[in-house]
DNA sequence: CTTTTTTTTGAACAATTGTTCAGTTACAAA
DNA sequence: TTTGTAACTGAACAATTGTTCAAAAAAAAG
């Protein structure tokens, strides 16, 4: 036998991109094979390289689908007010953001290392855009008088760094919403650049 | 041939340690054979074994190790004083510490997930231990009504992603030096817990 | 229905994986 | 110098790796 019944390409690309970000986030992308991500999508691993030229390609896809839509999104609420205002809203979208994404998120920051050279450079480009967000706000926030920090750059950072930290511990199912962390990571924020 | 000449088993031991740390932290856990180990340390993979049991308790080990060199260093720095003065010797602590390592510190973050559930347990135990030293300084600084937070157990996690975040971009070729970044860090620490 | 196209199978490939072990060599003790 | 031991080699092991491809079957088009 070989095609199975009811197979199609809109089912399978999709599950092979959402099955994949599910292992590669779980055991690592050099500890996940083909031949699982195949098991777990109901395929034979031959099957896979209809959609992708080869595994890696698969993990940069993944990672660069990730940072294009935190860019759209984070392009779509366009930044108005003063430097304080658009500070919280930036911490509240990184953190929604982020927290309805673990599994690419976990991949993004995790498997930078496995990428090929030109593939590091080209996400390495994107994340750098974001962080460059940030940093206009930060910028602004001094030129206002409005913040005090000693160096922009670090402080941006510092501020992702503790932002993302959030995916290590949220739990759906625990005490806490999402709202309700947004609001206490952003009274930390706002203090740590306050004057 | 068999054993090389002036070869040792002082010399073999700590030199796998060492450069499993370093290849570890370069390409990950799963993506690096006993051979490239072996073939830095300057053995055959076969050799290897006469200092470890398998692959996977070389990892535990090394992981082991830092988590121990953390809390037996910390340990020694006896917290005296407020809060105050107790969490910008954390603060500082924190990042000298992980700035000399930063291979035990990425292998240690990253390969969490590569570890068996027994060495995993035993990992987060160690884990907890470290950031019960921080929590209890954030509870105290609040009880003497010195700090505001408004949850410390998230503050405790807040604090230490975004100090951890530091080994991320610092470069001991860079701008500035490691007492340069402490107080820029504490900076933004104090301000972030701050009433 | 028949034909064409799309999708998948299943086997094959060379390479590499962690680990074991009998045999071999270097070193230290006697 | 002989003996004993610690350290290492080199080959072997079964299993698994990413990837390719001819053959086959299902779906779509005519």
């Amino acid at each position: 036998m070989a095609r199975t019944a009811g197979s199609h390409s809109d089912i399978t690309g999709p599950r092979l991109q959402q099955v994949a970000l599910q292992l590669f986030a779980r055991h690592g992308y050099a500890a996940v094979s083909m031949r699982q991500i195949a098991a777990e999508v109901g395929v034979q691993a031959g099957a896979l390289y209809n959609y992708i030229p080869d595994k890696q390609t698969l993990l940069f896809e993944l990672m660069r689908g990730h940072m294009d839509a935190l860019l759209a999104a984070r392009a779509q609420r366009a930044g108005q007010g003063g430097a304080l205002a658009r500070l919280e809203e930036f911490t509240r979208f990184h953190i929604s953001f982020h927290l309805a994404r673990p599994d690419a998120v976990f991949v993004s920051y995790m498997e930078l290392r496995n990428l090929s050279p030109e593939n590091f450079a080209a996400l390495e480009d994107l994340r750098r855009r974001y962080e460059d967000e940030l940093e206009g706000i930060l910028r602004a926030g001094v030129a206002e008088g409005a913040f005090a920090v000693p160096d922009t750059k670090i402080a941006t950072l510092a501020v992702i760094a503790m932002l993302t930290g959030v995916t290590t511990w949220y739990r759906p199912k625990g005490r806490l919403s999402v709202p309700q962390v947004e609001t206490i990571y952003w009274d930390m924020v706002r203090k740590a650049v306050a004057r």
